[in-house]
DNA sequence: CTTACCATGTAAGGCGTTACATGATTCA
DNA sequence: TGAATCATGTAACGCCTTACATGGTAAG
């Protein structure tokens, strides 16, 4: 009860919205939750199948043509799983960034290596950012089109705002190691 | 060679600025690697264990008392190892935060309980920036003892810089929410 | 004398990824 | 006709946490 497996969560957290086979819930995941959730198919499809199982979600044959389509719909049960789930506070918030643990010991290795770190931290942000951008621009037109547009800007935002502030952080960072060279 | 185990890189580079015990690192990492990386006792030291007999590290008997220490050195292989993985580009920079996929579902549960969300993710934030702050502080001080310190300062900044941004985007979230009621 | 901290380790199990395996459809 | 994308799924394995199990030492 208490220890609900978060690649269910999610899974119906998305079925809530709309119906949706394991492919698109796929999709789902790496365009609007990739900033701050990720999943495999390893793992989505057995979930789905383990969420038919206990009665949370159905599964019917998207048979309009050969193709081997599923399609998923979350019951009343599966709704009220993820009301309670919403309902406790969450429990874990966690950055594992590779980049500030090679940095940390940048003093095994040099500035030149510290600063490639920082570059290509600063090149992965900027390539990223966009999408986020383009993301808020759709998002805000279509603000009264659906109450869940408001949660899911404000989730936008708060990538936005993180990597302006990485980016200050990647310039500073330069500065301080480029000021003690030659 | 390529797949170095992160676990192996964090205690080779705790090594590789001083001996320690497998207890003393567990700390270093609940203290100046926390924000950004973490590890439990169940993986420290079965890896002190694997490095010793990969030749990575070497035990000895911290046996200045009947207490049970064991003290760890890293080797010039460790050193090399080391020196290898932090060479190469980070691979993972990884965000996971619950309260965002709280929120991005928050349609389902309403206003109020995503402004809770919200807010304890405010009051743990603000509860974690003074020991980062404190950590800045000693370590501006402390700036010249140490060439390792720098890098350090580098992390932590990231840290309180995020941090900050994190607090704004709390007060612009509540407002935007609260805005809607009544 | 008891609480907190120092100190090490194992076992079970959870959670997830990567790689593999297969095939349909669409578009250029 | 070949590439990209749609679509589902499994098996092996990696990595880690939680809970357990044990005991020493210091300070009030």
């Amino acid at each position: 009860m208490a220890n609900e497996k978060k690649i269910d969560c999610v899974i119906l957290g998305l079925l809530s919205h709309e119906e949706l086979t394991g492919y698109e819930i796929k999709k789902r995941m790496d365009t609007a939750l990739s900033y701050f959730w990720n999943a495999s198919y390893g793992s989505i499809y057995p979930a789905l199948s383990d969420l038919v199982d206990r009665g949370l979600a159905v599964r019917r044959d998207g048979a309009a043509s050969r193709r081997n389509k599923l399609i998923y719909t979350i019951t009343e049960d599966g709704r009220n799983y993820l009301k309670n789930w919403l309902a406790q506070p969450a429990s874990k918030d966690e950055l594992r960034y590779e980049t500030l643990l090679k940095l940390f010991f940048g003093a095994e290795q040099g500035e030149e290596q510290a600063l490639s770190h920082i570059e290509a931290f600063e090149a992965k942000i900027k390539k990223e950012l966009p999408y986020l951008l383009s993301a808020e621009q759709i998002l805000k037109e279509h603000q009264n089109d659906a109450d869940a547009h408001k949660y899911y800007l404000l989730t936008v935002s708060f990538g936005i705002k993180t990597y302006h502030t990485y980016l200050e952080w990647c310039a500073e960072a330069k500065q301080l190691l480029s000021a003690r060279r030659g």
